[in-house]
DNA sequence: ATTAAAAATTAACGCGCGTAAAGTTATCGG
DNA sequence: CCGATAACTTTACGCGCGTTAATTTTTAAT
């Protein structure tokens, strides 16, 4: 870091005593020169911090070393953590992630596709909203980028998509729950994607293989505050007292963090100790599920698995082109978790 | 969307019936251009679905229109709030936003600024981690990028800072907590940032201004994993049961979430009903803090304003140039929000 | 030392767009 | 209708680097 500004990569391989063409070749892949003259490179690396213009490499490249990568609400812990992991993934992967939140919003998602699309990244990672999301505008972009889904599939969308078998998690979380208590009801608000419709299934087919009937109580709200929808329905539910069960499952963590703080305020002692009078459980083993009062039992998702698949798969699909086979999904088991809610 | 592929604005101009360069002043100044020929373009931007090439755009430019975004950490909803409202200030300004997340390592925010060179940003907004982060490299930084610091201050790095004022915030909660029963400790884990410093000493200012002994409790740790930190260090502390005052101002929400967790583990009733033997108090109005059990009295940053002020100090220092005056911060006054919990 | 292969150099083109200069057309006030 | 000006077109160059082809140098093997 000691000689003067260093404009462009001539000037830089003039210091190096390399010509411009193989001070390129060394950018793209260190290992492709002699080791004599990556040394050379090295050394002028220290003394004049110099990196080649972003703007240029890419232009000329047909494909770039870039992964997009979208969350659907990095405010929700759970997806800040997917995003982190995924980030990591990217970089070992040597590629140069860009990661992007559509804060719940269809329309902004669509906006990160055409902001992406304009990146033209070598693949993109995608956690979609869901339900809601433009499906149409995400088919097309699937069609023009290798796209790998993660968490939340959509049909047909996709080269391929990672995720958690709800179908194996729910119903362990069922049967944990029948076998220590009441058999629960079903708490979940509108899907706002697959995973939230195929968990009410699973939990009713579990219940109707249990010999249970299912009990599926739904509540109102359309955005991404899920802890405002479960503790305003909540104070609903709870206070009419009307419960099919007094052990409640719910269709994921955050939701069930505001159904907690619901019957908190009511009063209602949650747990399973003997003075409780309402069990509690979620769904994802979201960050903060361990510090909630009282701790909860929920269903931990595989997701240091599922970021480091989805990564495998695109990288994949990046260097040998399209997936051979047809959309081989891949889903991962849960754990149960088990604390004191439930 | 019908017409085919359009490859470069050379194409889609003769598509416009438009010469190229007009095509190209109307992408960076869309009311540079008459408004006939405006809507020449326009009604061809919705049969092509046409985008200039990112990277032949930004080559050019001396400056380009991107902003960089750095949060120590987007796993915690409060940062990926300010994230979101800044990225949203940016876009309406009309430039375009990059979000990175330090993820809590100081080296990792180094590569992050490395990245941000790398992409020859208009400016940056930096919440920097704080106490760890490599000083020296940040202040190299914002002498050569137009640099605002935000939430976190670093002494004389960057062109301004916007934040809040602990010794406004922390006075009115500790004058509340005085007023309304016993007089609080203040509860801390090692400093990560100036905010931590300033909350501590402006809670022992305020107590010796009443006439009240302060006592400063701290805990060990060391990352972001705050929640465990206030778990742990609560379960040795309230295990103990030699608390100088049954009264907690804890120096974040996450500190105190953690705390929460560990009195209800322990059954101390936290909250201000009679039949409750602890107050805890937090700071920050994280996101979850009203769905705690008990909510959780705290104080509300008003990033809003933050968030807003930040972009504006940017858009100035950019399009004006260095700020006239010398490094004029700015900090917003807190909010006491009254919860359940104290 | 001879030779074939590997690696580096030189020279040159092109990517897509910003931008500037010079010339042409459109617009608008009078 | 005319002149002034604003807006547009045409032409051309350059940004920094990827990349290719032809040539020269280095390396390793015989």
């Amino acid at each position: 870091m000691v000689g003067q500004k260093i404009r462009n990569m001539e000037e830089f391989s003039a210091k190096c005593g390399v010509s411009r063409p193989t001070v390129s070749k060394y950018f793209n892949e260190p290992t492709s020169v002699r080791a004599s003259t990556r040394q050379k490179i090295e050394a002028a690396l220290e003394q004049y911090d110099f990196r080649p213009n972003l703007y240029a490499v890419n232009q000329n490249r047909r494909i770039t070393k870039n992964i997009g990568i979208v969350v659907p609400y990095v405010a929700d812990p759970f997806f800040s953590e997917v995003a982190r992991k995924l980030e990591r993934c990217c970089i070992e992967a040597g590629f140069s992630p860009s990661t992007f939140s559509s804060h719940g919003s269809p329309d902004h998602e669509v906006e990160i596709l055409e902001i992406l699309r304009s990146m033209r990244p070598a693949g993109v990672l995608m956690a979609p909203i869901g339900r809601v999301s433009h499906k149409n505008k995400l088919e097309a972009f699937c069609r023009e980028i290798p796209t790998v889904l993660v968490d939340s599939n959509l049909e047909g969308i996709g080269a391929t998509f990672i995720g958690s078998n709800n179908f194996q998690s729910v119903p362990l979380m069922v049967e944990y729950l029948c076998r220590t208590g009441e058999p629960p009801c079903f708490f979940e608000m509108p899907p706002v994607n697959p995973n939230a419709n195929k968990r009410r299934a699973a939990y009713t087919q579990a219940m109707e293989e249990l010999g249970h009937t299912p009990h599926v109580i739904r509540v109102d709200g359309n955005d991404w505050e899920f802890e405002e929808i479960g503790y305003k329905g909540g104070l609903k539910l709870l206070g009419k007292d009307d419960l099919p069960s007094r052990t409640i499952l719910c269709s994921n963590d955050r939701l069930a963090i505001g159904l907690m703080a619901a019957a908190y305020e009511l009063d209602i002692k949650v747990g399973i100790a003997p003075d409780c009078s309402l069990r509690i459980a979620g769904h994802d083993d979201h960050p903060f599920a361990r510090y909630t009062c009282p701790s909860l039992t929920t269903i931990s998702q595989d997701y240091e698995a599922i970021t480091e698949r989805s990564v495998d798969a695109l990288v994949n699909l990046i260097e040998h082109g399209r997936a051979t086979k047809q959309r081989q999904d891949t889903l991962y088991e849960g754990r149960l978790i088990m604390r004191s809610s439930a």
